[in-house]
DNA sequence: GTTGGGAGAATTTTT
DNA sequence: TTCTCCCAAC
């Protein structure tokens, strides 16, 4: 038996060990939350719940992996039955098992940004006659998303809403039907669907839902204040039959509202679930005391949240550096010299990190580090399952695996010369909307189907989907997607591309994430919930000896011992735009907050006070109001680099 | 219908 | 500077 009071503090230990009934557990930056939950899941299942009756749901798949890896050094291998994910990731489980019941196929497709945003497109071309004067389908995008996550309808939604110009909502609302539409067609899901949907089944199912809430003795939730509406509702649901519901969170973390994320939620957890048991989390085993300091300050400044301060256990540090700096040139130099400092002290390159407010923030900087030599890695905008070369390449696995949608084949038929979208949809309609691989029949059609022009081109291609199906690679996806390379992609990539080498050695990682005997299948239905921070590299890459630049959100959950913060200005953190579209700067203030409490040993603030625009012109800004909120004499000021 | 060139606009966060 | 969109030539 583990001997828990010696590995956890007291509140750690309450919260590990609780009796069951609902639990919500409040856990401060850096208070020990992951080792909190691991070690729930450890003790539950050495207390006799079976892991496959446990549920644990995360905010990202990585974080999810992290939790079961240390889980499984206390309890052993059995713990891999567990069923832990993203929301999206454990939805996606469950309608593959039952999306027939709501009128999709098992095979369901999952429409990734850019999928919908294409869909989204088609349809306004259907509607308006010149979508130059309409609303840009992002716009629609995000109204479609915000109805969906809100629970709203699109009507409701885009009513509120006013506009500089007048605009049809009749017309964007017959844009969002034929959207739905689209996707029924084509028997795809968004992102939201895979939220909503599950919703809806087990509200029109309600023995598909005990079948669920019944097997779930224990459902665990992390980063609890990120959750939107539907997802609170799920948990809710899954919950209602044992009602051992354990959700750990931060009110001050909740960075997430632009996507449907609702602190209220956690807020009110207790009235929703009467009788729980509430546990705080509050020492900090992360960062010095003067670095906490200025973390208390920060998040001050909001109000209605729950009474939490971090307490620290280290001892003392150094006072964080705000840096008083000229411009873009100077914050980069000052970057610089702060990480050969650092390197100097005895720390290693994986030990610091540069924060931002937005991707293009470090662009500067990053030119600098290249220019330098300096080992670095980015956790950019795009991930690499978003890129073109990745999606080529799932495209074209779809069609060999004979889960291809007309979004699937219509990109593997783009990469023809000749073939554009409307020969694309012709050749869809004409095969009967499916292709099966496994038939000859089929094979033969689609390629007495390809025209003249791309005929020489297509056939290394039909040889491969041959070979696929005969030679059984569908267990094989590292040989699927080597030889798809080889034969056939890298080429193509040579002539499309002046990075070209760069795509491939992409694709070639890519094939590498197949696991053998695993069905291309399995996996291809996964695909498109994965993120650059959930790649098997990703770990890798964390490890690599290079310095880690990344956006505040992606930082989430992580830490490093010497952090240091760019363009803390007006407009920049808080973003305008963000400021703009919201009530107030509650959200971009938990934001600093979070990016603050990454730092363990030193933190720096960056304030270049001029930034040049893209058109040449120069824009001065003023320190962020988030830096002044922080008493002077918690900071140590400098001027200049 | 496709493709490539050229002009123009422009930067929030992401499952 | 990088992506995106539009138009004109095949």
């Amino acid at each position: 038996m583990t001997d828990w009071p010696s590995l956890l503090n007291p509140e750690q230990c309450a919260a590990a060990t609780a009796p069951d009934g609902p639990l919500l557990v409040l856990a401060a930056a850096g208070t020990g939350k992951t080792r909190t939950l691991t070690y729930r899941v450890a003790y539950l299942t050495e207390n006799g719940v079976p892991p496959e009756r446990i549920l644990l749901l995360t905010f990202t798949n990585r974080a999810a992996k992290e939790m079961l890896e240390r889980a499984a050094q206390l309890v052993g291998p059995a713990i891999d039955s567990l069923w832990s994910g993203t929301f999206h990731h454990v939805c996606n489980r469950i309608l593959r098992r039952h999306a027939p019941l709501l009128g999709y196929p098992q095979s369901f497709a999952i429409l990734d940004r850019d999928a919908q945003l294409s869909l989204i497109n088609r349809c306004i071309k259907a509607t308006v006659s010149d979508p130059k004067t309409f609303l840009k389908k992002e716009v629609i995008a995000s109204i479609i998303g915000k109805a969906a996550n809100t629970r709203r309808t699109f009507a409701d939604v885009i009513g509120e809403m006013t506009f500089r110009e007048p605009i049809s909502i009749a017309d964007a609302v017959t844009v969002a039907e034929r959207y739905e539409a689209g996707k029924r067609e084509a028997g795809a899901m968004d992102f939201d669907d895979l939220l909503v949907l599950t919703l809806r089944l087990f509200d029109e199912h309600p023995e598909v839902l005990r079948q669920y809430a019944e097997r779930f003795r224990h459902v665990l939730v992390d980063e609890y204040q990120d959750t939107n509406l539907i997802q609170a509702r799920l948990v809710d649901l899954l919950a209602s039959v044992h009602r051992n519901i354990m959700a750990v969170g931060d009110d001050f973390q909740c960075i997430y509202s632009w996507r449907g994320a609702d602190f209220r939620n956690i807020m009110e957890f207790p009235e929703r679930w009467p009788g729980c048991r509430i546990i705080k989390l509050e020492r900090n085993y992360r960062s010095t005391p003067e670095i906490l300091a200025v973390a208390n300050a920060c998040i001050a400044g909001n109000r209605g949240q729950f009474e939490k301060t971090l307490r620290a256990t280290r001892q003392g540090g150094r006072k964080p550096t705000a840096a008083m700096l000229q411009d873009a040139d100077a914050q980069s130099q000052v970057v610089v010299r702060k990480i050969r400092e650092a390197l100097a002290k005895g720390y290693c390159e994986k030990d610091i990190a540069v924060l931002y407010r937005s991707h293009f923030h470090a662009m500067e900087l990053e030119m600098t580090l290249k220019r330098l030599r300096m080992n670095y890695v980015i956790t950019s905008g795009v991930g690499i399952f978003d890129s073109a070369h990745i999606k080529d390449t799932v495209a074209f696995l779809r069609l060999c695996s004979g889960t291809a949608d007309i979004f699937s084949f219509g990109r593997v038929m783009g990469l023809l010369p000749g073939i554009g979208e409307k020969t694309a949809d012709r050749l869809w309609t004409k095969l009967g909307s499916a292709f099966d691989p496994r038939r000859p029949e089929a094979r033969a059609k689609l390629d007495s189907l390809i025209p003249a022009k791309a005929q020489a081109v297509w056939a290394p291609l039909s040889e491969l989907i041959r070979a696929y199906v005969d030679e059984g690679l569908e267990t094989n996806g590292n040989r699927a997607v080597t030889r798809f390379l080889d034969v056939w992609y890298d080429a193509y990539l040579q002539r499309a591309y002046d990075n070209a080498d760069d795509r491939a050695a992409d694709v070639a990682e890519f094939a590498a994430q197949f696991r053998r005997n695993e069905p291309v299948t399995e996996f291809l239905y996964e695909v498109a919930l994965m993120t650059n921070v959930d790649a098997e590299s990703a770990q890798a890459v964390r490890d690599a000896p290079a310095i880690h630049l990344s956006t505040v959100h992606q930082a989430k959950g992580l830490e490093w011992p010497v952090v240091i913060m760019l363009w803390c200005m007006e407009d920049m953190f808080p973003s305008a735009k963000a400021l703009s579209e919201k009530i107030d700067d509650s959200e971009e203030r938990r934001l600093f907050y979070v990016a603050v409490t990454r730092a363990k040993d030193d933190l720096t603030l960056c304030l270049p006070n001029r930034r040049r625009m893209p058109n040449g012109a120069t824009l001065y800004l003023k320190p962020s109001r988030f830096v002044k909120e922080i008493p002077a004499r918690l900071l140590n000021t400098r001027y200049g680099i």
